[in-house]
DNA sequence: CTGAAAGCGCTTACAG
DNA sequence: CTGAAAGCGCTTACAG
């Protein structure tokens, strides 16, 4: 087989419009698909472009236009596959349009957020996912919106109602969890996750305690356990319930990373999630089905909050002069094994 | 608080060179750290682009260098959380050399692999690392070369010694779980995860057997089971074998995705994984040490794996005309007690 | 150590 | 429907 020489990358407009006998502006106006190129000279330009091993060269019209088909996706945990699946669910809508993803993690670290973003305006990114770190300040709209840098903030919002916004009934989400367990004649119910510096975990407790107390169930202050957003803080968490003089009935978890440390921490003291101790998480993450036993989980569709994040972040950018744009999905409920709703 | 007027981001260097009262190379050579500029000159333009509001243009840059900052990440399965970590870790390091990655998720698709390549091409990337989707042609390397594109494979070689890449050693890592559940005194030891058409499968499997076979042991063709690389072809694998007329006592999972839906069918199934039946995993994911009971696997350092895969990238932008350079890490076993070892 | 000049490869009014 | 021209904001030899 015959080595093919490695090309230089050398090919420009004004190549392709010679060999095609056009101007250059013709052969961009192909290029972009214009409608004021007659279609046989589109098609000559095309094949010649072709012939030729043209490359678009995106430096080129990145600079000319001012911005890009660049769409900056800054992501606060892909320890959680929860964001890593609103991640896959984000890019491959970004990429069906023809932006792709320039991805950051920040590990919920501040400076590094700001440094990306930064980075993002130089690049000229068309606009920003951004999922935001925690204490990350309600300023930083304000920043984005001087910078010019279109943005849509997912799951934890900033406290600004003008910015676009995409996120779940968190509230709902775990007064239904909640909620369940009580109907299955829980009364001693655990909160493991509680973080008052995590608006989002806030506003979970507050749907776990709200819930506890329409149903004239006293709240326990020691039964709401801090702990980190983690496996090891679910785990951690449980332990620290299980050494109580009376151990909870039952466990509403923050999220299921927490969850699964739970069920880790029961396996391991020798008990049976279902059966001794009732276990609920939430954002049903696709592991949460094959958790020993299954988690029972309150879905928040994360593949789904990534698809709308992107839609909406779109929409925005063929029309700056829409209205805020805000969704607050409904979770909805999955019974497994891990409630013990099964063996009633 | 007095509102901040949108800034146009129109400050250029021209704008700076006359505030500064120096020329545009100057505060060009400033702007990249050149050693050209007298201290005080430099400190002087720092401050004037600070206070003027100036943001670096890197569309133009890029155009005017024929590259950019970028790197392109192609990664074959984000639903797998050993990318995920391996993505973490690789682009940790990109960002602390002030490389941004551009991230594409192919989810195996070949023809969605190629789309993003071109992309990546067109953006005038500086580099890709690639953890290629199943089935991608050796010829793949040839077009990268040809495109003048520098880039690394990751995990799956693409039977090219001319080009870089980052492994483990797969035969290695299933040969010590294999020998590990021997130890233990199994001697009727399944594989599932089986797939002729994945080359690590293939060497993974190749070390289940040359291990049986180095302990005597008559390899069961029953016992090697096809499956789909995923939880749920984990726990249809598990069924398989829980059906047969002699259910083996052991079983080596292709990877912890597969493990973990082991753990599931046979918890599932009222049996007690390392009492019952012993499972290892493998590749060492975050989830594996929560497993109910823990997975006992063969760790392949995701992270360090990412930041290599970087490591080596970087070292072939500074210097194309290195040799090869070619790494497979060593794995390590790590035994929890899904084999069962702690009941001994 | 600094300045004037050319050019990277596009896109877009504008004129025809 | 097509062409000539200007310009996006940088970097880099080159001359001084």
């Amino acid at each position: 087989m015959e080595r093919q020489p490695v090309l230089d990358d050398k090919v420009t407009i004004m190549d392709i419009a010679k060999a095609a006998g056009v101007s250059k502006s013709t052969v961009s106006l192909v290029l972009n698909n214009s409608s004021l190129v007659r279609h046989e000279t589109a098609v000559k330009v095309k094949e010649t472009a072709e012939k030729m091993g043209y490359v678009y060269n995106r430096s080129a019209a990145n600079l000319r236009n001012g911005t890009s088909n660049i769409i900056g996706m800054v992501v606060n945990d892909l320890s959680n596959s929860f964001f890593v699946e609103l991640l896959i669910g984000a890019e491959r809508r970004l990429l069906s349009s023809n932006y792709i993803t320039l991805l950051a993690h920040t590990g919920e670290d501040l400076k590094l957020q700001d440094q990306v973003l930064a980075s993002m305006r130089e690049q000229k990114a068309a606009g920003v996912i951004l999922c935001p770190a925690l204490y990350t300040s309600p300023n930083l709209t304000t920043t984005l919106k001087n910078w010019g840098l279109p943005f849509v903030t997912v799951m934890r919002s900033l406290n600004d109602e003008q910015s676009d916004f995409v996120g779940c009934d968190n509230y709902l989400g775990i007064q239904m969890a909640t909620q369940h367990l009580i109907g299955l004649g829980h009364r001693d119910i655990a909160f493991i996750g509680r973080d008052i510096t995590n608006s989002v975990s806030v506003v979970r407790q507050q749907g776990y305690t709200d819930c506890l107390e329409k149903n004239n169930i006293p709240v326990n202050p020691q039964l709401m356990v801090e702990s980190d957003i983690s496996m090891m803080g679910g785990k951690k968490g449980m332990k620290k319930l299980l050494s109580l003089r009376k151990c909870p009935s039952a466990v509403v978890c923050y999220n299921d990373l927490i969850a699964i440390g739970v069920l880790s921490e029961i396996n391991e003291q020798g008990l049976i999630t279902g059966r001794d101790i009732a276990v609920v998480g939430s954002d049903g993450v696709a592991s949460s089905a094959f958790c020993s036993p299954p988690l029972t989980t309150v879905v928040l569709h994360s593949e789904k909050i990534g698809e709308l994040a992107s839609q909406v972040l779109l929409k925005r950018l063929k029309n700056p002069e829409l209205p805020p744009i805000r969704h607050l999905l409904k979770p909805e409920l999955r019974i497994r094994k891990s409630c013990g709703a099964y063996l009633k």
